[in-house]
DNA sequence: GCGACAG
DNA sequence: ATCTTGTCGC
């Protein structure tokens, strides 16, 4: 498998890469109520790591809202873009991801991400950053509520509470934390391109029918680490 | 200055 | 994210 090369104008420091944050997050849309729950394509994107080897697998998987089957799925590797920097996640993943979306022969419709899209120092995660880049919908699913404050939603599934940020951007609802399953910690669910909290949070219920994390990341995260694996070639 | 901090 | 065995529970 050939190795994604990153783009030569890629940010190299963290300056460069919050200067490009805030030149595209002025392009993120807000007002769309984005693409009804259960129908349509739902694509899941996921990545697995070797800093050892400065590689990086990403995987897009595209599965029919309605039956949550598998529809399509991608893979690239490519080399590790930027160093871990909360904040910055993105720039870590974007090359390859996209390369992944690429690869793929149907409409990828929604795409699903694992991280945050508008919970985000500055508005801007992971979700909005694909969802910008692709001009597709985007949401992110999450598994920790990093920096951000929440009341413990109540125990069934589908109870929810607000995920609070209150920083620099000033204090704002961001996102929410959400019950997939009863009694079992919530995932934290954010908007990203082209997509309203409500919305993002009845696909993620949708996406996560037996399991806490939805189908799509689930999915990704097998196929992502599968590629990775593949890619070191069984000689470690 | 120190600790915390999506993946 | 990743390093890692067994183990408790449905």
């Amino acid at each position: 498998m050939r190795i994604i090369e990153t783009p030569p104008d890629w940010p190299v420091d963290e300056a460069a890469a919050r200067a490009l944050q805030d030149e595209l997050r002025g392009r993120v849309v807000r007002d769309e109520p984005g693409p009804p729950p259960g129908t349509g394509h739902v694509t899941g994107l996921d990545v697995a790591y070797d800093d050892e080897r400065d590689l990086v697998a990403a995987a897009a998987v595209v599965l029919d809202a309605a039956t949550l089957e598998v529809v399509e799925e991608a893979t690239a590797v490519g080399r590790v873009s930027f160093p871990y920097v909360p904040g910055l996640l993105a720039f870590r993943e974007v090359p390859t991801v996209l390369a992944a979306l690429e690869a793929l022969s149907v409409e990828p419709g929604l795409l699903v991400c694992d991280g945050y899209g508008r919970a985000h120092p500055r508005r801007f995660g992971l979700a909005s950053h694909l969802g910008v880049l692709t001009g597709l919908p985007s949401m992110g699913v999450a598994k920790n509520p990093f920096t951000f404050t929440y009341e413990q939603p109540g125990p069934a599934r589908g109870d929810f509470s607000e995920l609070v940020a209150d920083d620099e951007e000033g204090r704002e609802v961001v996102g929410r934390a959400l019950r997939t399953r009863h009694g079992v910690k919530p995932v934290f669910v954010s908007a990203g391109h082209r997509v309203g909290l409500d919305t993002a949070c009845a696909h993620a219920l949708r996406l996560s029918p037996r399991y806490r994390i939805p189908e799509t990341t689930r999915r990704a995260d097998a196929l992502c680490r599968a590629a990775l694996k593949e890619a070191l070639g069984g000689r470690i």
